[in-house]
DNA sequence: AAAAGATTTAACCATTTGGTTAAACTAACG
DNA sequence: CGTTAGTTTAACCAAATGGTTAAATCTTTT
């Protein structure tokens, strides 16, 4: 197994991360990841015994990539302003650098939510610290009160659901490419300064 | 044809429109809906000839039924803060009878865009009215300057996200089912106070 | 370079799936 | 009552799809 640039079993996981990112595991066939990878359907099989089994892979991978940097940001011992505006940037940075993942995750979770069971619940994304650091804040009297599912809600949201909704707010707002990036690029401020804004005193 | 209760055609399209939005067009097979209408899979094409029609038909209700009506209170005439709470109420108790149906839309435009074409662009979303709306109340001093593209995508997105991400966040902040409902139902107030407020001077 | 092991491919197989067909059933109508 | 038109079904079909197999090729080891 020489090293040449991209090992096959690579070679087949990128593949596979574009394909089923972009359409999902129930649109995806394993011979559009062959043809995306350039190779024989049946070395997909060799190297990964079932289209499960590579699903499982890629979603894995996803979830385990992602997650953790977000949730390290929010569980991090910083101001909670200057949190707000780091965790903001950084998801906004990483779904601008991968597009599709967004839209894969929360359909792939609702068509089968039992698999958060293996992913999701792995990781352990802990609420408890981030809830302490906001009532520990609201408790001083330096931001309003707020649920911490609320606070957590709003963030995300301004931060994910442009990308899901991408297309239809292109199609709406007639943005082509660069300006859609634009649009992004400038929410990594704006979303920081609404949600801080709401909760300033 | 008889007035019984529910005829055939409008059988198949209740339960089209179940598995449709609930499991997407790739992830439907047309005897799952013959099953939920508990018909025969032929009788599927005697009513709508292909699964393409028949999805069309589907995809193209839930676009006109909810599409309007939101487009509708932004384009009322009316006060814009008053706007801004109904369409965040009416939004978000449209979504909340129909849980499935943001989901399935974004995921099946992104997967297929050129599905916008023949629907939303026939809708034609005005948003010149808004922007002229928000530029107005900009000019006369009375709100902060924003872009229309954010202050919808801000509104929008708080509405929206949290059916997306739904068992997501269920799993993550441990709410159970009348937990969820609670948590929406407090987001009809909660939106609209942070919107006005990022924009209140 | 020959044997052994790993990698890759073409051809094939079984099942699933969208769709068709012809027959059976039902309701209206002369 | 029987004919006709609309409705529903069981059985069937062709294509697509996930997966297998055995042979071919390439790598490594001796």
């Amino acid at each position: 197994m020489s090293e040449n640039e991209l090992n096959t079993e690579q070679l087949i996981l990128k593949a596979a991360r574009k394909v089923f990112t972009h359409k999902g595991f129930d649109g995806t066939r394993m011979q559009d990841i062959a043809d995306e990878a350039g190779i024989n359907k049946a070395l997909l099989h060799y190297y990964f015994r079932s289209k499960d089994k590579l699903f499982e892979a890629i979603f894995t991978d996803v979830i385990r990539t992602f997650f953790p940097q977000l949730v390290q940001v929010l569980t991090a011992d910083a101001d909670l302003f200057e949190k707000i505006r780091l965790f903001a940037d950084k998801y906004i940075s990483i779904l601008a650098a991968n597009p599709d993942i967004a839209g894969f995750v929360f359909h792939e979770i609702s068509v089968n939510p039992h698999r958060l069971v293996g992913n999701i619940r792995g990781i352990g994304v802990n609420t408890d610290i981030i809830k302490k650091h906001l009532d520990h804040e609201i408790a001083a009297g330096r931001i309003k009160p707020i649920k911490m599912e609320h606070f957590i809600a709003n963030l995300v949201s301004m931060c994910v659901f442009p990308f899901i909704a991408k297309p239809v707010l292109m199609g709406i707002m007639q943005m082509d490419n660069p300006a859609f990036e634009q649009f992004i690029e400038e929410r990594k401020q704006l979303v920081p300064e609404i949600i801080i804004n709401s909760i300033r005193l």
